[in-house]
RNA sequence: GACCAUGUAGCGCAGUUGGUUAGCGCGUCGGCCUGUCAAGCCGAAGGUCGCGGGUUCGAGCCCCGUCAUGGUCGCCA
């Protein structure tokens, strides 16, 4: 038998301030290296750490080293002032007074250069080398500010009550329709893998009121474009209505709203690095789809009056109107034809043929959909008749509302184009560590 | 699936109207450098030009086919 202290190094996050001027010891990865005539210095990739460290001839030598070698160091922590923006703290460096090398690259040459200011590779040579790539600094800081994103939208979503639910992947029936959903064998049954938590969202809201959900989403549609995944995080939630379905935009304008914030607070390096701007919600714009259609013709001469869906590049164009118009970069489109949205969709009575949903546009880009859900049994009976649908198959789904429910509804919001969005990354994959898409499995 | 573009050294690229031995930057290797931070300076190695066929005295370059990748669109978050 033998016991460990709980109470170590291990559980605590390294302050540096409380080091300097005394030793430290820390393991890490050579991130970077330079030799000088005098000795040089050495990036090392720690933690969320990125620490130089100075190696004077007479203590260590570091001419045998290699970048992504593993080594162990102890040194002298002093102040110091360091202006390459990937290095974290930069206020703080390290005299090394002994080095003792873990392990080395297994190869002589690494595949890409990971020591430049720019990954410069091409996206196909960036997603075959992930496992190298990720470690370039801007690469870590597009991740570092996807895990925030997914930390904050849960905490402040549990703040105001709502409770964290995971429901299954592997699911008997799909929830939307239109896309294409993954078939697989399960123990000689078919079984899918889920397009999104959509039923179990509306189970769970009859159990708690107000639940979330973060997990992934499978669409097996073939699609080919900058900003679909085929397999992608989704952040879902879904609650009871007091006020109708607007109550769910203020809901995420304030998650959002609380999302930003917290980035700003804890992701600053990362934010300096990329050089980009985090988005500020304080107002909410909301306009109907068919306003949409008209702004546009109006306002850029382009006439998509009578299509049933928004085009990308109305997307962009709504978007430039609604920062100029309004000062914002966000824009809730409301009232899509109910053609275009799913059987559970709520109609709004004062217009009909117009559903109460709506998407929310970001930077150009569609990165919700969300709505008030039908919640009588007797209106989900006499949508799907209307729709030709199998009702039987949806039994389990339709429990909920023969049981009774409260006006309800929920949305979804995809975490890659988000990161992507915030980040200012051309192609969603980017904001996705193991993208997914038609051609690609690996790694 | 449609349309457009690209494929040249480990990585990112240039390569003129088809013409001797295919270039540049980074990385790698050797050397120099007492504070670098995209370090710098000197030197070296490294390429069947995606693959197959064709035109031509001659093809990285032109033509046909094929594969791969990127972009736009369909669909969606």
């Amino acid at each position: 038998m033998k016991e460990l202290k709980m109470d170590c190094e291990v559980s605590s996050f390294i302050d540096f301030s409380k080091y300097e001027g005394k030793d430290i010891t820390l393991t890490g990865s050579i991130q970077n290296l330079r030799v000088l005539g005098w000795g040089g210095f050495i990036i090392l990739r720690s933690n969320s750490y990125m620490v130089q460290c100075v190696a004077a001839k007479e203590s260590v030598n570091i001419e045998n080293l290699s970048v992504e070698s593993v080594i162990k160091i102890v040194g002298l922590l002093k102040t110091a002032t360091i202006k390459d923006k990937s290095i974290i703290p930069n206020n703080y460096e390290i005299e090394l007074k002994s080095i003792e090398v873990l392990s080395t690259p297994s190869i002589d040459v690494l595949p890409v250069d990971t020591t430049k200011r720019e990954l410069n590779v091409a996206l196909d040579t960036k997603f075959d080398l992930r496992p190298l790539t990720l470690r370039h600094p801007k690469q870590r800081a597009i991740f570092k500010i996807q895990s925030t994103i997914f930390n904050a939208f849960g905490n402040y979503l549990t703040n105001i009550g709502f409770n964290r639910i995971c429901s299954p992947k592997i699911v008997f029936s799909g929830a939307e329709g239109g896309a294409n959903i993954f078939q697989l064998d399960y123990f000689k049954r078919k079984a899918f893998l889920t397009q999104s938590p959509q039923f179990y969202k509306q189970m769970m809201v009859g159990v708690f009121g107000r639940v979330f959900e973060e997990s992934p989403v499978f669409r097996a549609e073939k699609h080919d474009t900058s900003r679909h995944l085929n397999e992608y995080i989704s952040l879902d939630l879904e609650m009871m209505l007091s006020n109708g379905f607007e109550d769910l935009i203020v809901t995420e304008a304030n998650v959002l709203a609380y999302i930003f914030d917290n980035i700003r607070e804890t992701c600053k390096y990362e934010i300096e690095l990329l050089e980009i701007n985090v988005p500020i919600i304080n107002k909410i714009v909301t306009m109907k789809f068919n306003e949409v259609h008209e702004t546009v013709f109006q306002n850029y001469k382009k006439d998509f009056r009578g299509e049933k869906d928004l085009a990308p590049e109305e997307e962009q164009l709504i978007c430039d109107y609604v920062k100029k118009t309004y000062d914002t970069e966000f824009v809730f489109v409301t009232h899509y034809p109910m053609e275009k949205r799913p059987f559970y969709t709520m109609e709004d009575k004062n217009d009909l043929g117009y559903s109460l949903s709506f998407d929310l546009l970001f930077r150009g880009l569609e990165i919700t959909t969300g709505g008030q859900r039908l919640n009588k049994y007797e209106d989900y009976i006499d949508r799907m008749g209307k729709l030709n649908m199998n009702i039987d198959s949806f039994d389990s789904f339709l429990q909920t509302f023969k049981y009774g429910m409260p006006p309800h509804g929920g949305l979804g919001l995809g975490l890659e184009r988000l990161t992507a969005q915030i980040c200012g990354l051309s192609n969603v994959k980017e904001a996705s560590l193991f993208p997914r898409d038609i051609n690609r499995l690996t790694p």
